[in-house]
DNA sequence: TGTAAAATAAACATGC
DNA sequence: AGCATGTTTATTTTAC
């Protein structure tokens, strides 16, 4: 090795030091079995199970158009809702009508198209409802009440929409005068919070809002913590169930909303307001805009009414859905006899995203803290390891376990990326095979330890919650591997990767080893494993890959383990080609370019975002034995 | 049970 | 002095 120590400096930040205590190291308990409890056992397809798929579908669709709605949409392209039938039905005609107002309908599509929704949805409820009455036995005991609420709502919608359809009639088409539209919105609210609605739609945003227009409410910006995320008319508080039956309820008021930065409803020049596109030039041109065309008058107040049934109705479907799925983890992952709190609100597990922010603690009681994320892919190992390491949520890595048996890291982590990065979950990789990726992920496959640090910080919510020891550990792995060479610049020394000392430290081991296919099987606590099952989860995870990202769950099973190779690595990047980590632009023959050191290193502070889930079908889902069909109903994750 | 690999901890050095 | 970086040694844990 070399230990010349020529002058050179680190120019990066410190980093983070979330300074968490560092955790001595401890014994694990025996190992999280995940119980072969069946809570339910439902073999073929009913009418729930349509109505389940059905809303499954709506919320796909309603989530980007949550997204498009409650985002402020940064995109240029992608326009908003708006009159143009055209721009809508991509959108919409997704969309269940259970996710669409009677107002939204009435804004969006024309009235022939309203009839003609009108009237089909008419036959789907009757065909629902007459479905229900068949089954009704069957149903009540098994759908119980979620199902019946939901019938409910699309009866009520349904009379929404009649009354509207009157309206609409009655007046012509535009719905400018105060109309039912105002009533029902006075019905569904009590008067504070019309008001206060009032007040936010139309009121001039003062003028240091006009000054913060520098973030504006971005994607990444909504996801990071869910509710307050959502624009100033998304958070307007609604009752929860805003029927028209009208209810008391006295929301708190959203501390964000008057700090929310930019102006959510303006952005890239452009009038956000649902339906206006008018171009601005600046904030005061906008807020002029706003003004005029937006003011406190009844078709502003409709649509703004409309925006918030939008945006409850899916939360409401979002909560609904986040339950079901950890109801799905809890099932499969961990004890059976473990009460998990499913009531726990969408919003505290929304805010796992925001990369400096450390978790609160994870309680010892939900060891598994990313209930936004599809965990359905994260490595069996983490997940075995995780959970039955409760009271030391920072436990050591069961190293071994994912460096040669578990799926290679960049499959691994291209898979589950978002999940890791946001779950307090300890990876599965050795600290070498980490340190490795995140080189050879870098552009020019070198980076300074700070960097490495960063990497590390930014891809694993654990790393960044404890950083006493791993640090550490980073810099014995870079100085005790040969693999690792330590390149001098003009700035300072940057890390390589020598590709030829890594693949010559550890010979393969288990190639093609039944044995150890086996052994690594029932290390993993998956009990038996059904290869066709595994099969059939592995294709039909293939046709997830084709969904949107956005919407595309990272809930497939995946097989890697059955074609391990002998290293996590060396075989990944010529087998799976996913650089890992979800940046999928770079080329498996990148990892053996010959390393330029270059003048100055890049600092890859924030980089390139990477979204993707999609990356590999290769992964093992713990599966009780009972095959059962676990793709029924996707997590509807990510909201990046 | 022994061994190897990896994690963990810590001491120490160096440069800024 | 304090910190970041880097090296080295020792011990423990884990899987084989």
């Amino acid at each position: 090795m070399m230990v010349e120590s020529a002058s050179e400096t680190i120019r990066t930040t410190p980093s983070n030091q979330n300074g968490v205590s560092s955790l001595s190291s401890q014994s694990d308990g025996g190992g999280g079995r995940e119980g072969g409890s069946n809570g339910d056992t439902n073999g073929e397809i009913s009418p729930v199970d349509l109505l389940h798929l059905q809303q499954q579908q709506a919320l796909q669709a309603a989530r980007q158009f949550l997204l498009q709605q409650a985002s402020g949409l940064n995109s240029p392209s992608s326009n908003e809702v708006k009159q143009s039938p055209v721009q809508v039905p991509v959108s919409m005609a997704m969309m269940s009508p259970q996710m669409i107002t009677p107002q939204q309908m009435q804004q969006i599509l024309s009235p022939p198209q309203l009839q003609a929704l009108l009237q089909q949805q008419q036959a789907l409820m009757l065909q629902q409802v007459r479905l229900t009455h068949t089954h009704s036995g069957w149903i009540l005991s098994k759908a119980s009440s979620k199902q019946l609420a939901f019938q409910q709502q699309l009866i009520q919608m349904q009379q929404l929409q009649q009354q509207h359809i009157l309206n609409l009639q009655r007046q012509g088409l535009v719905p400018l005068q105060p109309t039912a539209a105002m009533q029902s919105l006075q019905q569904a609210m009590c008067p504070s919070d019309l008001q206060q609605l009032w007040k936010e739609v139309s009121g001039v945003p003062s003028s240091e809002e006009a000054l913060k227009q520098a973030e504006g409410l971005d994607l990444s910006t909504n996801s990071s913590n869910s509710t307050s995320a959502f624009p100033k008319a998304a958070s307007a508080h609604i009752p929860l169930h805003s029927l028209p039956n009208g209810q008391s309820h006295t929301p708190k008021r959203d501390s964000h909303e008057e700090h929310a930065g930019s102006h959510p409803l303006y952005g890239h020049g452009e009038c956000k307001w649902p339906g206006c596109e008018a171009l601005c030039e600046d904030m005061g041109q906008f807020i002029k805009h706003l003004n005029n065309e937006h003011a406190l008058d009844d078709r502003s107040t409709a649509q703004c009414r409309v925006q918030m049934q939008v945006v409850q109705q899916l939360e409401i479907q979002l909560a609904k859905e986040s339950e079901r799925l950890q109801a799905m983890m809890t099932h499969l992952h961990m004890r059976p006899s473990e009460p998990k709190p499913f009531n726990q609100p969408v919003s505290t597990h929304c805010d796992a995203y925001p990369e400096g922010l450390p978790h609160p603690p994870t309680s010892a009681a939900t060891p598994i803290t990313p209930l936004r994320q599809g965990p359905s892919v994260i490595s069996s190992s983490s997940l075995h390891t995780h959970s039955h390491s409760h009271t030391h949520a920072v436990g050591p890595i069961r190293r071994r376990n994912s460096d040669k048996y578990c799926t290679p890291i960049a499959s691994e982590l291209a898979q589950n990326c978002e999940f890791y990065k946001n779950a307090d979950v300890r990876p599965p990789f050795t600290y070498a095979s980490l340190i490795r990726h995140a080189i050879l992920e870098s552009p020019d496959r070198q980076l300074t330890l700070n960097e490495i640090y960063n990497w590390f910080t930014r891809k694993f919510a654990y790393f960044r919650r404890n950083t006493a020891t791993w640090k550490n550990a980073v810099r014995h792995n870079l100085s005790l591997h040969k693999c690792f060479v330590r390149v001098e610049n003009v700035k300072g020394a940057v890390w390589t990767v020598d590709e030829v000392e890594y693949q010559k430290r550890r010979p393969p081991k288990m190639t093609g080893s039944p044995t150890l296919v086996k052994n690594m099987i029932s290390g993993l606590g998956f009990g038996s494993l059904n290869a066709s099952y595994q099969a059939a989860l592995a294709e039909s995870s293939l046709s997830l890959l084709n969904s949107p990202p956005l919407v595309t769950p990272p809930s497939a099973a995946s097989l890697n383990m059955l074609h391990v190779g002998h290293d996590d690595v060396s075989s990944t990047v010529e087998q799976v080609n996913s650089n890992g980590s979800c940046s999928p632009t770079l080329s498996p023959q990148q990892y053996s370019h010959p390393v330029h050191v270059k003048e100055e290193p890049t600092e890859v502070e924030e980089d390139s975002r990477p979204v993707s889930l999609l990356a590999g079908v290769t992964h093992s889902l713990p599966l009780p034995s009972d095959e059962r069909d676990l793709e029924e109903d996707l997590p509807t994750e990510e909201l990046e």
